[in-house]
DNA sequence: CATCAGGGCCCTG
DNA sequence: CAGGGCCCTGAT
């Protein structure tokens, strides 16, 4: 299915260090285990690699852990072609800080819940975790679009064959990896072209997204609007629906108080996890919301943390029989 | 084999 | 505001 194409090498190297705000879990932070892995990134205990479409660059980036959760410290390792100007690493660097929370003061969130009986446990063992996600919002409503509808291993395949026509494949630090397309990068990709590699009727969601999205859609001014601004924006986009909306409000624009929706099997994972349920009985919608409210205005936070601590058991050998079984790869 | 539901959303009536 | 249809794929 790969293509076969060159790889673009990023032979120029620039590595700048990071202090992320006390206390820091690198690989807590860095890698979310439950984000469908694909080809614009690797992970190891202490090390990322990730591509980053930015202001018109493609370029990979190396993060690694050279400090401990009391006193963090990022080494972050930025590749490209060409050198590469300080205000262009600063506004980088910046942007780096913003996506993965670095600056995010955790205080008044561990006071408030670290007794918690179901909280307790998970801040405990991933303290120093932020919340946070590598995709700018046009590359999140990509990955939104795909995520619908779709098995896990079918929004994979769709994302990865995006990647591999209209991303760029990079080479740095020995590692080949896709790099995402710019905004307005699909203006002269017609829908049949994109429904050939199988996206199906999400052909025209993407497309239109492109050309809404280069249409005035800005990224930096719709973080600096309120919440219900946003998503009256979001949704004037088409193909987005309150599903979408609700990972955007969280994982691009950082609510941590707002939880609205709950798919179908988020939602017999939460029954599972918060009544002990029977995932194929799952309690209601408005019940585990209604739940969540304990949480205040730290509920999706909350909500992250325990769902988190739920994949990194699995991840870390924990075999979760009842999830094996929703997983459905 | 055929049929169906899936990590939604749009559109119609 | 409820419900049919949509692409494709793996499950049954």
């Amino acid at each position: 299915m790969a293509k076969r194409v060159k790889a673009k090498k990023l032979t120029h190297k620039t590595t700048v260090r990071i202090k992320p705000t006390v206390p820091f879990a690198f690989d807590y932070t860095l890698h979310k285990p439950d984000h469908f892995t694909s080809g614009d990134n690797r992970w190891e205990p202490g090390v990322r690699w990730q591509t980053w479409a930015w202001k018109g660059k493609a370029l990979g980036l190396k993060f690694q852990n050279k400090g401990t959760i009391a006193n963090p410290l990022i080494a972050l390792s930025i590749f490209s072609v060409k050198a590469l100007s300080k205000s262009f690493f600063d506004s980088l660097v910046k942007e780096v800080e913003y996506r993965y929370n670095l600056n995010l003061d955790l205080k008044d969130f561990y006071k408030k819940f670290s007794k918690d009986k179901v909280l307790g446990p998970a801040i405990k063992k991933l303290r120093g975790m932020r919340p946070g996600h590598p995709s700018s919002l046009y590359e999140y409503l990509i990955i939104g679009i795909v995520l619908q509808n779709a098995s896990v291993r079918r929004s994979i395949q769709m994302f990865q064959t995006l990647l591999e026509h209209y991303g760029t494949l990079l080479e740095f630090n020995g590692r080949k990896l896709w790099c995402f397309w710019e905004p307005g990068g699909l203006k002269n990709v017609d829908e049949q072209a994109l429904r050939a590699l199988k996206v199906g009727y999400r052909a025209k969601s993407i497309k239109k997204i492109d050309e809404q999205f280069t249409n005035g859609l800005d990224e930096e001014k719709l973080r600096k609007q309120d919440r219900a601004i946003q998503m009256q924006e979001l949704l004037k986009l088409y193909g987005v629906g309150p599903a979408t909306v609700w990972y955007l409000l969280f994982d691009v624009f950082h609510h941590w108080d707002f939880f609205n929706h709950v798919s179908p099997w988020e939602q017999k994972i939460y029954s599972k996890l918060f009544f002990g349920r029977d995932p194929e009985k799952p309690v209601s919608v408005k019940k585990l919301l209604k739940h969540f409210e304990r949480y205040g205005e730290y509920k999706q936070l909350a909500v992250h943390y325990i769902w988190e601590d739920l994949w990194w058991r699995r991840k870390k050998g924990e075999y979760i029989p009842w999830l094996e079984k929703e997983i459905r790869t």
